[in-house]
DNA sequence: TATAAACCTTCTACTTACGGGAGAGTCAAG
DNA sequence: CTTGACTCTCCCGTAAGTAGAAGGTTTATA
């Protein structure tokens, strides 16, 4: 199939299939005119794409991933690790995240959020160390 | 003062200062060799942008706050404002890496993670919808 | 059959917030 | 006067695309 039909079945933008295709990603083949086709195995790895990209998996990951799906002598396990190091990853993004949260609710509270022009939010941040 | 005694007062790389420089976050005098020539009030315009960098203000948010910190009329309200769509936008940030984290440990949880190919992780992955 | 619409292609440039390095000018010390 | 340290600008690369231009292909219709 051509790759609008491709687009609509994954629900993805053109522009971002011929990117995967572009760095390599997915290689569907072309046929005489130079228009990419593909197969129902090429929308598989779309979606794996996709999917993998909406848990927030790296388009490098997402190589990987692939990989793993290609390969079938695979373990299992070597992609629950990969999962598992993602999982440790969001959680350290979460923590950080909620530390600044925290500081920065800190700091706010200190303004009084007035009509004057004194504020502790600008005091604090141009405060040296 | 030059850029090399700047950068090791505000403790970032002098490349950095270059570009805030370059992008016009900040306007250092010049001396006749070309020099960049910084004052007290740079630098702590510097130490603003750095802060409120680390706060995960975007460069153009810096923008804002530099602005508002220029302006001695300003209402404090209207910085407290910025700094409380900030932690809003944190907190979505970390409401939705908390619904990644959730859907990936249950996909997770469901891969033997052995060595066998069988892998529900990738059968997830490349589901249609 | 001619042609227009729809579709496809590659290429370039833009985005954020810098880091690395090249090549060249400047300044202070010996 | 030379050497070494410092500074300057300019260009490339990063991640993951999006937007648009210019041009080739296919398909539908008159």
């Amino acid at each position: 199939m051509k790759i609008s039909e491709a687009a609509r079945k994954i629900k993805i933008p053109i522009k971002k299939i011929r990117y995967y295709s572009d760095i390599g990603l997915i290689r569907p083949s072309r046929v005489n005119s130079g228009y990419r086709d593909f197969t129902e195995n090429d929308l598989i790895k779309l979606q794996l794409i996709v999917k993998s990209r909406s848990f927030g998996f790296s388009i490098k990951e997402c190589s990987t991933l692939i990989k793993l799906f290609e390969n079938k002598s695979r373990y299992s396990k070597d992609v629950k690790k990969i999962a598992a190091l993602k999982i440790t990853e969001i959680e350290k993004k979460i923590k950080s995240l909620n530390m600044l949260k925290k500081n920065l609710q800190k700091i706010s509270n200190q303004c009084k959020g007035d009509d004057n022009p004194n504020c502790s939010i600008l005091d604090n941040l141009t405060l040296l160390n």
